[in-house]
DNA sequence: CTGATACTGTACGGTAGCGTACCATTTTTG
DNA sequence: CAAAAATGGTACGCTACCGTACAGTATCAG
C-alpha cells in the first residue's frame, strides 16, 4: 500500500499527467455514460489529475476554478461553520462530480471539498463546464440528477448526526469509505475522523476502541482496517443503507 | 388570527378552487421569475390549491403524483428513519417547489414533504410537468437552481444538528418561519416543534421557556408570537444567518 | 542516533439532553 | 354539561458526549 505523504499544505500540488483520454481508462461514472457524441466534445477540456490526500477542491465563499470527476479516492463535503468546526455532510467519489454550484451557472462554492483518499480525477476549468453544458444536455441531466443525490445524502446525513450516536457514525463512515477505494485499508487518523464525524479525536478513540475489541475492525497509527464487514454494517445505522439504495437506484438510472 | 383546523387526517383534502390564474395573484417566486411563454405554457396543467395545516404532499418511499409551487404558507422537508423519528431538514414557501426528484425524471420521494403553516400553492400533476420541462428550459434551470439551495439548506441544518444546541436551533427554527408567513404568530405545538428538531417535547418546552423568560417570545398553547425578532436572532445560531444568505443570493439570481 | 512531531490512550469533572412518567390546564367532542 | 383528548410544565435518574489535559508510543527530520 503506497504511503501518503500528508502536505499540510492546502494548496493544489498537482503533477497533471495525460491529456489525451483513452476512455476505457476512465472509472468516473457520470463520464462513462454520456453517449459518444458528448464525451468527445468535452474531452479536450479534461485534464487528468491526481488527488492528493488532503488537498483542498474548493473552499467556502471562494469561486470554483475547477470541477472533478474523481477517478477513485473519496472526496469529501464539509459545512464549515464561523469557529472552523466543520462537519461532514457528504461524500463522493468515482459515482460523483465536485462543482456542483457550476452546473446552475453559480460561481461560489458554500461548501468545502477536500480529498479524503488519494486518487485520481479528470479536472476540467469552470468556465469551460459554462460553455460546454449548453452542448451537452445529457451531462447536464446526468449533473443535475447527482445533484440531487449528494443533496440527499445531505439530508440523511442531517438526520443521522442529530438521532444516532458516534459508535454507529463511525460504523457508517467506515463502510461508505470502503466503497470507495480498493481493500479495507482506510489510511486516516482518528484526529480527522473526528472533524467528519464532527466530534472530539477523543471520542473516536473510544468508538474506535469498541469497534477493534469486538473485532469489526483492527487500526494502526493512521490508517484503519475494516475486518468484518457484515458485522460493521450491523454496528452501523439504517443511515449507510439508505443512503446506499439511494446511490444504487441513481446507478441504475444510469441505463 | 384565523384558526387553524388540525386535521388529524393526512390524507389531501383539497377544495381547487380557481382554474384561471391571474398572474398577478402569484407569489410564487419561481412562477413569477418565469418568462411569459413559459408560463402560458405551464399555466393550464397548474390548479390552485390549499395547503392545510399537516397535510402530506410527499411521503417517503411513495410516488409523488403532484408537485407543488407554494404561494404562501411553509412546507417541512423531513427525514424519516425505519422508527418513525423524523427530522426537519429544510423549508420551502413560496420561494421555492416541493416534488423536486420530478425535475430529474424521477418518480419517488425519498423525504417527507409537511405543511406546516397553511396557505397556499398551486400544484401540477408530476407526469405534467414531465412533459411540460423539455419545452421550458428556464422553468428547468430554475427547479435545478433550487435544488441545489434546498440542497445546501440541508447540509447546513446537517452540521447545525450535530454542533448546535436546542435553544439555538429553536430560535433559527422560528425565524425561519417567519421569515415564511405574515405577522409573528407561528400556529404550531410543541410537539410539533420537537418533531422539527427532532427532539423531545419536553426540551422544547424548556428551551421555549427559557426564550420566553429572556422576552423573545410569548406563547400559548399551540402557537408562538414572536416578540423580538432582533434579540432571536442574536439567540440563534450562525446557521440561520448562513441559511438566509444562501437565500437571497438565490432570489437575486432570479433578475 | 536524537530530538521533535504526530498520533493514540485515557482520565476527569461537567452538562445537555434522553426516556419516561405524572399532573394541570385548556380545548374539543359527544 | 360531562367526558375525552390535546397540550404544556416539571421532575428524575441516566448516558453520551464535551472540553481539556497529560502521558505513552510510533514516526520523521536532522
Amino acid at each position: 500500500m503506497t504511503k501518503t505523504n500528508s502536505h499540510v499544505s492546502a494548496g493544489f500540488t498537482s503533477k497533471p499527467a495525460i491529456t489525451s483520454l483513452p476512455r476505457n481508462l476512465i472509472r468516473n461514472e457520470i463520464l462513462v455514460g454520456l453517449p459518444r457524441k458528448e464525451f468527445d466534445l468535452i474531452s479536450p477540456a479534461l485534464e487528468a489529475i491526481a488527488l492528493e490526500t488532503r488537498a483542498l477542491l474548493n473552499e467556502v465563499g471562494e469561486s470554483i476554478r475547477y470541477c472533478y470527476f474523481p477517478n477513485s479516492g473519496m472526496v469529501s463535503i464539509l459545512s464549515v461553520m464561523g469557529d472552523g468546526k466543520s462537519v461532514e455532510v457528504g461524500v463522493t467519489g468515482k459515482e460523483g462530480f465536485v462543482g456542483l454550484p457550476v452546473v446552475v451557472g453559480l460561481e461560489t462554492s458554500a461548501t468545502r471539498a477536500l480529498v479524503q483518499i488519494a486518487g485520481h480525477a479528470f479536472r476540467m476549468r469552470a468556465a469551460d463546464l459554462g460553455k460546454l453544458l449548453p452542448k451537452c444536455p445529457q451531462l447536464e441531466k446526468m449533473l443535475n440528477r447527482y445533484s440531487q443525490l449528494l443533496g440527499l445524502q445531505a439530508t440523511q446525513v442531517a438526520a443521522c448526526n442529530r438521532l444516532h450516536e458516534v459508535n454507529q457514525r463511525l460504523a457508517r463512515w467506515l463502510l461508505m469509505s470502503q466503497d470507495r477505494i480498493n481493500g479495507d485499508f482506510v489510511p486516516l487518523t482518528q484526529e480527522f475522523l473526528a472533524h467528519m464525524l464532527g466530534t472530539r479525536r477523543a471520542s473516536v478513540t473510544v468508538a474506535a476502541g469498541v469497534l477493534q475489541k469486538s473485532g469489526l475492525i483492527r487500526y494502526t497509527r493512521g490508517a484503519v482496517t475494516i475486518a468484518s464487514r457484515t458485522k460493521l454494517q450491523a454496528a452501523a445505522c439504517e443511515c449507510y443503507e439508505i443512503i446506499t439504495q439511494q446511490y444504487l437506484a441513481w446507478q441504475k438510472e444510469l441505463e
